[in-house]
DNA sequence: GGCATAGTTCGATAGTAGTCGAACTATCGC
DNA sequence: GCGATAGTTCGACTACTATCGAACTATGCC
């Protein structure tokens, strides 16, 4: 059985407000939703425009992403697709990723 | 000049997203946004519906909520009214403070 | 002025989040 | 199997946040 090396997210239905708010509070984290807005990511390529975060960094900030369930991170060979979860975030809480993304960066 | 107490407050075009997001991601802060959503409250009125909390930690909070520009203090007598700054942040981020507070609070 | 009231500010402490290097796991290709 | 590659996890360190009591400031009332 290929690919056993799920990561836990969290359901659609128990999203939390405050946690999402709080992985987007980060200007590092929402630049990458930003790029995730345009379609999924592998990893190595969540790596902010301009320079280079160690690997354990942008994993630290998948994590938070993923463990407030505004990103989905799934196994795909020997990388890892990185998608946002728009539907899901969209249905539990309408509007506010249009919200959010509406913004111009800054 | 009676009242020169005033305190800072960032101006409605210079808000900073995350820095907002950030304000809003802490449940006790969420839950006051909610109340000052239905009309301003004097500060000591800001007090969870449950508990009591020390005031310099309310204050603390208060202040979070100020510098991001998601709420407005000012002095009134010997008390200060909080006030949600509604129509800065719906200039400012379309759609936000909607979505924030269209969700029904956990 | 003197006192009470309403809040902010300060200082200390404990918990949490961000950053990084090193170790670990899993897959692919030879 | 062996090595290389893609990411996660672990541990340590630093920086920030939450919480609280005590001190401080300003207003209103007598």
């Amino acid at each position: 059985m290929p690919g056993a090396r799920d990561l836990p997210h969290p359901d659609a239905a128990s999203l939390v407000l405050t946690d999402v708010l709080f992985a987007l509070s980060d200007p590092s984290r929402l630049a990458l939703v930003r790029r995730l807005a345009q379609g999924p990511l592998e990893v190595a390529a969540c790596q902010p425009a301009g320079g280079e975060v160690p690997k354990s960094t942008l994993s630290h900030h998948l994590k938070t992403l993923r463990e407030a369930g505004v990103v989905r991170n799934v196994p795909e060979g020997r990388q890892r697709y990185v998608s946002l979860r728009r539907e899901d975030l969209d249905d539990r809480f309408p509007g506010l990723l249009d919200a959010v993304l509406g913004t111009a960066p800054e």
